[in-house]
DNA sequence: CTGGTTACTAACTAAACAGTTACTTCGGCG
DNA sequence: CGCCGAAGTAACTGTTTAGTTAGTAACCAG
């Protein structure tokens, strides 16, 4: 016989699988007992390792989130590449996406778990993009909060709500057709958005500060 | 005594309590007593007029979608009034961007509902975004599918991630502050979209400036 | 007024579900 | 070797849930 224990392959199991029971089905969608017969594993041991359905959920996002923890660090720091970047990583994590998406429709704007962390990794972000734009790389006169979160929607969305990237290209977004559109097009948005186009890639600042009046946020 | 019937109201009360359930909860997490409860109506009628919890979801659905159906044609022409336009309307109905939200957990990139209907909003949306390029409004070395949905992107993607949007900014979505730097940063967007930027030979700065509150067209 | 159809109610049921009980087996340490 | 705590199993339970039964009350056509 020999069940040959091993607590913490056991646990492993039980973690693949309750990311892909609740990424695919969300918190209220998902089935203990699903999550247990995926993984092999009798339905008690979940609670003997995570007590009940909801701390094992928070262990999943924990975990997830923590994967991710530095991807806006090791972005590059040109626009560009950065976008196409982004979206590269982001797109082979699905479910990523999709835990932060449950996330959404279950908080709201509320507290998020990890929520010190998490704005610590955005607030490193802010300070990249800053760096950028004293480097030039990027115009001075915009909100550079209000442009992290726009790099990071136009990387997103596609996968977020991928039946409407779907209905408007006639792709879905797993298809690498789509991938291949969408990298050529976020190139030609950087070069919009870096605003080397009409001008020297110089100081972009002097020249359009008169069209955007904008006041720098707290 | 007299119950005074009224099967419209009945109907209507339901669908109320139903969107509201729905868009809170999503399919799963909803509850149909909580529906009839919230409705002040017997149970028994939700399956009376809608045959089971599932076609309740589908008849809030088609419903949703119908009164939006002209959100893309009723937007402005130029590009940045668009966005602005976009992004009120869409920032007031939450309930439509949940419901597009749950939709996109539950059928991945699969068919939806109204597909056609919705996919002809979309050719329609494509074929503004053309006619803005051959009147030189927006360039047009630029893939049409892939700037609508960019510009969908980024009008929505604050009610989508909300807690996202409140961890980068400081600032919840739903808040006016927010709101108003939205609007000063798509703006910005658009100028660089549009591109005339530096001294540009045409209508791109001080015109659309001052936004033009919804010039409906068709 | 009558008979049938539609609107409406209260109480019930079968299934699904998260969580538990009660028990066995393994492994390591004195 | 003996025993104790941790790893593991199977079968159970109390509750919640979507959906039903069985019936009453209003409305309306003839």
């Amino acid at each position: 016989m020999s069940v040959s224990r091993d607590p913490h392959r056991t646990r492993e199991r039980i973690l693949t699988a309750a990311l892909a029971e609740f990424s695919a089905k969300g918190f209220h969608g998902a089935r203990v007992d699903r999550i247990a017969r995926r993984s092999r594993v009798n339905k008690r041991m979940l609670y003997h390792y995570f007590g009940d359905k909801e701390q094992l959920y928070r262990a999943i996002l924990r975990r997830k989130f923590a994967e991710r923890a530095d991807f806006l660090e090791a972005a590059p720091d040109d626009p560009g590449a950065a976008m196409t970047y982004m979206y590269r990583v982001l797109h082979r994590d699905v479910d990523f996406i999709r835990m932060l998406e449950w996330e959404a429709l279950e908080v709201g704007s509320g507290r998020v778990l990890a929520e010190t962390e998490r704005r610590q990794l955005f607030v490193k972000g802010v300070a990249k993009v800053k760096r950028a734009q004293s480097q030039g790389l990027i115009p001075s006169d915009v909100d550079p909060h209000q442009l992290l979160m726009t790099l990071v929607a136009v990387t997103l969305f596609p996968q977020l709500l991928p039946q409407m990237a779907r209905l408007i290209t006639g792709l879905p977004p797993s298809d690498s057709r789509f991938h291949r559109k969408r990298v050529v097009f976020l190139r030609w948005l950087a070069e919009r958005l870096s605003g080397s186009i009409v001008k020297a890639p110089g100081r972009a600042g002097r020249d359009t500060a008169q069209l955007a009046p904008l006041r720098r946020t707290a």
